[in-house]
DNA sequence: TGTACATCAGTGAACGCGCGTTCACTGATGTAC
DNA sequence: TGTACATCAGTGAACGCGCGTTCACTGATGTAC
């Protein structure tokens, strides 16, 4: 169980191919299964078949590793609100999409907010970070006009810290069953009190 | 460093008095210290001063202790929240509060929500969950009176994930820095924008 | 087309570590009579 | 008031573990001439 059964030592050559690759793959299938952003470099050595060493050459250290899922899904979370918000033109949609990316890529997003786990200072992370930041906020701040930024700015940190709570929230259970059974449907009815007094 | 140089053996009765106590607090200590709820129990037990396994009298094991922090956690975040409540009578203070709580009591929050550290079925910890979730949108559902119950609960879990999310944001040090330096002027702000529409 | 050689990617053994839990024990406390 | 004894709280040694990193190495690749 702890080493891949479809990989027979004979057929695997001494290079393989893109090894860096297949540690980020494995080490998000392996963080769905632990649940945290705790793994070990051996376990995730055993999995692609291959020495516990052999990732030093493409991430130097645990940290590292960690750091290149956390880019990796920085870059996929703004993706998928870049393509919602252009296909639909609405900030709610786009707080739906932060929810969605954070169940179905759950790894991604839980390694993105933790960042003990990175290095924090490596610039291909924080420019993966500001970009998924500027899809974040950037709609609703650019739709309010240059005249009011501060308020927009708020407004996009708003929908943005409400959208983030709640995920946070689903994903540790701790949303009442009430609310129903699908994520993206109980975001869409929250965060429309974003946007609307329930005075 | 690594035990507390107060403690002269020689002044050190065999029975502690108060060793659950002085556990826990340590234990907050460290965890503020470390920046996660990764502690280890060898550690905690010399910086009180005891055997490392004097502590499975107390909690049994390391979940143990840990549930006991979430336990006390939430029941010091209930408190926190029913006292602003009572003095107010309003929402927004009470998100704010949650937002004070979570910084100023970081060492707890963190525990409280990352319950693969915990024995989830404790059932101390399931009564102090729902005391504080009770005072988080109780309130909210009891004002808009129970007709309207469905989007009454919606609201409360709509301004709990605002403040939970903010939080979350801001101890990571993922905001921007044009809000401002304090984080509980900076919940009265975003906060607003649940209860009042931006457009 | 062939050869020499630098570079790259992966190996496997070794190092040194701290950890959580268990266990038989001992010292202290408190209670029954 | 004194004594026996059960219970509780803490000890310290041992077990067994998996881990991240380092290092000299070797096998494979690709490039210069």
């Amino acid at each position: 169980m702890a080493s891949d059964p479809d990989i027979d030592p004979r057929d695997r050559p001494y290079h393989h191919g893109d090894l860096r690759r297949a540690l980020l793959d494995a080490a998000v299938r392996l963080i769905a299964e632990h649940g945290t952003g705790e793994i070990s470099l051996r376990e995730l050595a055993r999995r692609v078949g291959v020495s516990h060493a052999a990732s030093s050459h493409h991430f130097g250290d645990k940290a590292g590793l960690l750091t290149a899922v956390a880019t990796e899904g920085n870059h996929l979370l703004a993706a998928a609100l870049h393509e919602v918000y252009a296909d639909t033109g609405s900030f709610l949609e786009v707080g739906a999409a932060y929810v969605r990316f954070a169940i179905e890529r759950r790894p991604y997003f839980t390694v993105m907010y933790r960042p003990e786990l990175h290095h924090t200072d490596d610039p291909e992370l924080t420019a993966a970070k500001q970009a998924s930041r500027e899809m974040l906020y950037g709609p609703v701040r650019q739709r309010m006009g240059p005249d009011r930024d501060a308020t927009a700015l708020e407004a996009g940190i708003a929908a943005w810290s409400m959208a983030h709570g709640l995920a946070m929230l689903w994903l540790d259970g701790n949303l009442p069953p009430q609310l129903g059974e699908d994520p993206v449907e109980i975001a869409r009815l929250v965060l429309t009190h974003v946007f609307t007094s329930p005075r």
